[in-house]
DNA sequence: ACTATCTAGTTCGATCATCTAACGATTCCA
DNA sequence: TGGAATCGTTAGATGATCGAACTAGATAGT
C-alpha cells in the first residue's frame, strides 16, 4: 500500500517531465531535486537528507551537471567543499515538477474525497515526523 | 512520507529476518515472497502482480530455488508453464517475515497511537484500491 | 490434421543505481 | 605546527531491472 503509490508517483513525474522537454531526466535523478536548497547544498548535505552514501550522490550530480541541470560552484566558507545549484534549466524543471506532483495529490485526492485525503497526508506526516524527527539524522 | 517508510520496512524486514537465520534472503525477494499463493503460482502471474517484467521475476526465482526458499513443479494444466511453491524453508521465512511487519505496524502505531493509525492504513487502503481496483491489472 | 500464431519461461546483453574501500586535498584542534 | 577529522572523488564491484531474441508447448482457423 505504500510501495506503490510511491513508484506511481515517480513514475508519473519522470513521464510528466519528459512530455515537457526534460526527458533526460531519470527518476533517480529526483532525489537531488527534492532536497536541493536554493542557494546550493553541499555533497555531504544531500547525502544525509537523502540518506545515501556520497559515492551516489557524486553519481547522480554528474549526470545532473552533465546534463545541464545543476551546476558546481566552490563554497566560500570552506575549500574542501563545493556547492550544488541548480541551473536555470534545473529550476524550470523542478518547477514543472512541483507542479506536476500537485496534480497528482489533486486527481488522487478526488478518489477518496478531499477531506479524507488531507488526514491521511497528516496522519503519514506524523508518522514520518515521529520516524525521522524533524531534520532527520540517521548516518548510513 | 510515503518512500522512506516503504524503504525502513524493507530494511526492517531483511534485517529481522537476518537475525533468524534467513540471512541470505535480500530485500527484493521479498516481491517474490509477498504475492506467491500456497498452491504455487505461475513465473507470469507473479510479473503481474508485482508489476515487474518476467526476466526480472526469473533472476528473483533462480536466486531464491538456489537459496532453498522455492521449487518449480511443472503446472499439470498447461505444459508450458511451471509453478513456483515455496518450500519448507520457504514458508517458515514467510511466516517470519509476516510477524516481522505485525510487530513493525505494532511498533508504528504506538508512535501515532492506534486509532490515527488503523484509520491511516485504512485510507491508504481505499487509495490503493480506488488505483489498483481490486485484483490490479496493469500490464507493463 | 496442419500450419500459423500465440503464450510461458528462459537466456543474453545492457544499463542504472547503489555500495565499500581507498585516496588527495583541505580544515580544525590540541 | 602536526595529527586527526572532513569533503569530495575515483575505482571496483554488485544487485536489480529492462528489452530483444529464443525454445518448447498450446491453440485456432481452415
Amino acid at each position: 500500500m505504500l510501495r506503490d503509490p510511491t513508484l506511481t508517483i515517480n513514475e508519473l513525474v519522470s513521464k510528466g517531465l519528459a512530455a515537457e522537454g526534460f526527458d533526460d531526466f531519470r527518476p533517480a535523478h529526483g532525489t537531488i531535486g527534492q532536497h536541493i536548497a536554493d542557494e546550493g547544498s553541499r555533497i555531504t548535505e544531500l547525502a544525509e537528507l537523502a540518506q545515501m552514501s556520497k559515492p551516489a550522490i557524486v553519481y547522480l550530480v554528474n549526470d545532473l551537471e552533465q546534463l545541464g541541470y545543476v551546476e558546481r560552484v566552490p563554497d566560500p566558507a570552506d575549500g574542501r567543499a563545493k556547492l550544488v545549484r541548480m541551473t536555470e534549466r534545473g529550476v524550470r524543471a523542478q518547477r514543472a515538477g512541483r507542479e506536476i506532483v500537485v496534480r497528482i495529490e489533486r486527481d488522487w485526492a478526488e478518489l477518496i474525497g478531499r477531506e479524507d485525503f488531507d488526514t491521511m497526508i497528516d496522519l503519514l506526516g506524523r508518522l514520518h515526523e515521529a520516524l525521522w524527527p524533524d531534520g532527520g539524522e540517521s548516518p548510513r
